[in-house]
DNA sequence: CCCCCGAAAGTTACCGGTAACACCGGACAG
DNA sequence: CTGTCCGGTGTTACCGGTAACTTTCGGGGG
């Protein structure tokens, strides 16, 4: 007499139903060429009339294996991220793994709660929005001995896979665009000010400094960026320093949102004042102008990131790598 | 001797270093209460010495609770979800329920298969997007007795709790804010198709047939949805029907990259052509002119979702409700 | 005709927790 | 002084699968 009649169809009730023992039903079901084509087929029938759900955690537990990888992503209405996951849910999805989507908030301590939430459902593999993390974060990583994936940016020091590109190279290239059509006065504007948004704007301050230019027009804020917000921030920087000749954007929504503010105050782009965002999300393409921004590899990163992570996977050694999959600059029409 | 030597630290290897049994150190975690103090504090720093981690699936095999939740998302690049997500993961999050996520693709095809992965995985409940869904993924809900959401459209016939909006009703109200405006030929432009962008297109055929005027200048896609799909889109219509005096967009990715292209081609909005998109995300409020919008609930739908639920899970009995959490109107500056 | 082999199915133990109940000793009421 | 209650901890069995090894049986080679 079960403890807890709970109503759920096991294995066992399936083999009943067959007349054979449970350990042949889960065969049949995980290794269906090792029983017979004739059992096979009365088994598989069982378990669609009873309407048998495996249960997962049992099968965890018994086989030390989750089949599941965590992937963490800072956010999810930032769409920069959704076309990483795409590949990355192809790519593991294909080879029998499921992902479990966490999300972050931006914030290290956050990625460290939910790495620990993650490890207790036995993940086989942890996929990070960048390189920074907690101390307490890295132990736990270290202590699973699970392959790691570290996104988006690079560092010298991976934990294992690192997969991303030079966001401060990104930054200065930008800016060198901005120099190359003959601007000086260019300003940078950036929200929220993650590690990487810092890396770009060390970036524009690199490159403006090896010009012997200021780099003093910035304007930045731990906000959450908006369309709205580069509206706003951009009608900031105009009040500060009226002289602005072009203002490169930490991201493409700032971008956006400063050109509506530019059309709302009919101030020509890019003839009076030259914009740039960074990422290449489909809408700069449609703006009119079009944006200039930093096109970054994001289908790319989902798809090595998921190669890389079935080879580990697979039994791969570990060899602490980075792979840079670079970045293109567009044009568009603001600059 | 282990079969495995998995190298993991279990509750045995706490409870051995303390002097106790693993019974409790389980209850040291789960119920400190019953544990005495100076115990409590001796199981908690072996625990962080080890680095001990739960294994959330022998926990889930042995109590019958896994305390996790699915949310279904139809794309996790739509903004519109990311909202509604949050409010639950809040509501949900607070009350001790890891919620994990799975994206749909707009199918329930993939819907019915994620029904099923997430059931295998012992989900105490289930938040679906729409109110469609394949027999067999009815035939899995109903066997697995566990609470089910439905959300964003109403239906007559819920699952269980049903929480949205009156699509229709949205798409009617927003024509005849065209209407009111004194436009007379008024077209629809609708990507992805999907239940919902059929109803709202629903809502602006009748409103139209009401006033007695022609619902002939629509045009629609199966393709997602982007900006410059929205532009591309405003293009053709153009063509087709040059006497178009506004146009009613599915959504507000479509609006805003219509809006784009009336920008490109000189063509003022609203004296020219009158715009409106669906949902009132954060552009309509950057663009200029900033757009006419439905303004939907999607933050009071996450949190009623997570309210009601969580009524469910506590034991409030099924009576299948649904409850409408209305729209609004929002006029911008584009009609 | 015997032996060995391999395919097909079964036995046993175990994964790492938790439920339910038993146990123990001291405080306190009668 | 004894019975009862209760806080604190232990015992036992079990959740629903899977690993590893064993058994069974039919057929082909020597």
């Amino acid at each position: 007499m079960p403890r807890r009649s709970s109503g759920r169809v096991t294995l066992q009730h399936i083999a009943e139903r067959v007349g054979v023992t449970k350990i042949t039903v889960s065969r049949a079901l995980r290794e269906p060429h090792l029983v017979s084509a004739a059992l096979r087929l009365r088994i598989e029938s069982a378990i669609d009339e009873l309407g048998y759900i495996p249960n997962h955690s049992a099968g965890a537990l018994a086989s030390g294996r989750s089949h599941s990888v965590a992937l963490l992503i800072p956010s999810l209405s930032n769409a920069v991220f959704s076309e990483i996951q795409r590949g990355i849910e192809e790519g593991l999805g294909q080879a029998g793994y499921q992902v479990l989507i966490g999300h972050t908030g931006y914030s290290i301590l956050e990625e460290e709660r939910l790495i620990d939430t993650y490890l207790s459902y036995g993940v086989e593999a942890l996929i990070l929005p960048g390189t920074r993390h907690t101390d307490h974060a890295r132990r736990l990583l270290a202590r699973a001995r699970v392959p790691v994936v570290e996104t988006l940016e690079l560092t010298e020091t991976p934990l294992d896979i690192n997969v991303g590109l030079d966001q401060h190279e990104a930054g200065k290239a930008m800016t060198q665009a901005f120099l190359d059509r003959g601007h000086r006065k260019i300003g940078f504007l950036g929200a929220r000010m993650d590690y990487r948004a810092q890396l770009r704007m060390a970036g524009w301050e690199a490159a403006m400094r090896q010009a012997g230019l200021s780099a003093e027009r910035c304007l930045t804020t731990p906000h959450p960026s908006s369309y709205r917000l580069g509206g706003e921030m951009l009608a900031s920087m105009l009040e500060r320093w009226p002289d602005l000749e072009g203002i490169f954007c930490g991201n493409d929504d700032l971008a956006a949102g400063a050109l509506f503010e530019c059309q709302r105050r009919r101030l020509n782009v890019p003839d009076q004042l030259a914009l740039a965002g960074f990422n290449g999300l489909d809408i700069t393409e449609a703006t009119a102008p079009p944006l200039a921004t930093v096109v970054t590899p994001r289908r790319g990163i989902g798809d090595t990131i998921a190669r890389r992570l079935l080879a580990r996977l697979q039994g791969a050694p570990l060899q602490s790598t980075s792979e840079n999959l670079g970045f293109r600059i567009r044009r568009g029409g603001s600059l």
